[in-house]
DNA sequence: TTGACAATAATTGTTAACAATCGTGTGCTG
DNA sequence: CAGCACACGATTGTTAACAATTATTGTCAA
């Protein structure tokens, strides 16, 4: 069986441009944030091999930098695993958030005057584009890369990198417990922490993002979890 | 060349118990840790392969773990060497942790009584203890480790993973930049801080942990910059 | 039908040989 | 003597075959 390349929105644009395993971990990476391979889906080796058309030694260091930064689980012997946080996990990255967000918005209206927003402003247009256009995942991919970009001011490359990976958690646990449509920040309450960071006042920003990770957290049913489908159709798009 | 094993501090205990890629990572984590290994020391496959007695994949797979956690760099066709970070990465741990950690044991402060302290008396007291026997490397280990175990007591795994990188990177710009005898922190600053915590006082424990940290930070020569020797020979203890 | 058990297929883990790259030292040349 | 070119040695990167483990399927018996 696998006979020749059985993925359609995979080898679309470039059919064996080099790929090197920092593609391979960008690919899957974005795939997850967009939530289009869903929690427990397994990923193979072989398959992954034919996917991105490399050796198997690419798709295993891959792999194993994705296990290092939870976005897969590696079962010894038995393959590696999209991530799939359990309710406690989930409010330990919603703790961790509320300890390092508001103090980092509140930091960044404080010495607004002295960085660059821009990445911001620009961002809260593209947010607003894709609510537009209804752009499903493209929706979901930006409202958390809002929060990235946020701590990706900062400059601060420890920082972005500690956002990078709740945020990334954030959105398998939004896939995972989030009811119904609400599966993105509201609608402009990015726009306002922006605002507030704007007009220097931090009081504010602070309390902006607070609520706003409050709404997130709220808008999950911790109960009832979405059960993890195994599928392998619409995996690994292209870009 | 490498005849048997030339190394004395390393395969005392365990001739070849078994030591999986974890533990290789765990050893070399903590000669890092410990300042044994000093920054930019080459770290070549080979000799890693004799010294903890496994393949090369092993290694690589060790290699690749640590180069994702910042411990060591991975110059591509040119092998590993311990991280060697630079004045800008060095303000930018500082000021990570100047936004992580007074929020952090101010929330320890503040539900002081819902929460296990054992971690972190058993901590100090062991921290006494080295400094009482001059312990060179213990002392600088525990060091840093006080601070990992403030974030231990969370009991947050991501709040945990995030200040262990940040120590550790720390750690290595202490010895980088560390001006003397100031390899460690200041005898008695983590002790009042864990009674500022005990004692459910937030606001002074914040304070203390803010001027601890810059007490560590002043204590640093950001010009003169110690210069890495390569040296192979007092390498990776085996505990 | 269901359960356990055994054989087989598929997948992951490991090893070793091979290829490619980099650093170094040697010798040539100006 | 300085500088460059080349070749050699050492180290890293890659590939493919092999071993070990797990999952699956089919069979048989209760």
């Amino acid at each position: 069986m696998s006979s020749s390349s059985q993925q359609s929105s995979l080898e679309t644009s470039d059919p064996k441009l080099e790929s090197d395993e920092n593609t391979i971990v960008e690919r899957i990476y974005k795939a997850v944030m967009e939530q289009r391979l869903a929690p427990n889906t397994k990923l193979s080796e072989a398959r992954l091999c034919e996917t991105f058309g490399v050796g198997r030694m690419h798709v295993r260091r891959a792999l194993l930098l994705l296990s290092s930064q939870g976005i897969i689980e590696l079962q010894s012997n038995r393959g590696a695993y999209v991530a799939c946080p359990d309710k406690s996990e989930a409010s330990d990255v919603f703790a961790a958030r509320m300890l390092i967000e508001p103090p980092l918005v509140r930091q960044l209206a404080q010495k607004s005057g002295g960085i660059d927003l821009a990445l911001l402003t620009d961002h809260i247009a593209l947010e607003d584009a894709a609510r537009e256009k209804k752009e499903r995942t493209e929706i979901i991919r930006l409202s958390g890369e809002f929060h990235t970009k946020l701590a990706q001011t900062t400059g601060n490359k420890f920082i972005f990198r500690m956002m990078r990976e709740l945020v990334t958690r954030t959105s398998l646990i939004v896939g995972l417990f989030g009811s119904s449509e609400n599966t993105s920040c509201p609608d402009d309450e990015h726009s306002n922490i922006l605002k507030a960071i704007q007009s220097n006042n931090p009081e504010l920003a602070e309390q902006l993002i607070v609520s706003h990770l409050n709404h997130i957290q709220s808008g999950l049913d911790m109960e009832a979890r979405r059960e993890p489908q195994d599928d392998l159709a619409a995996i690994l798009g292209p870009n």
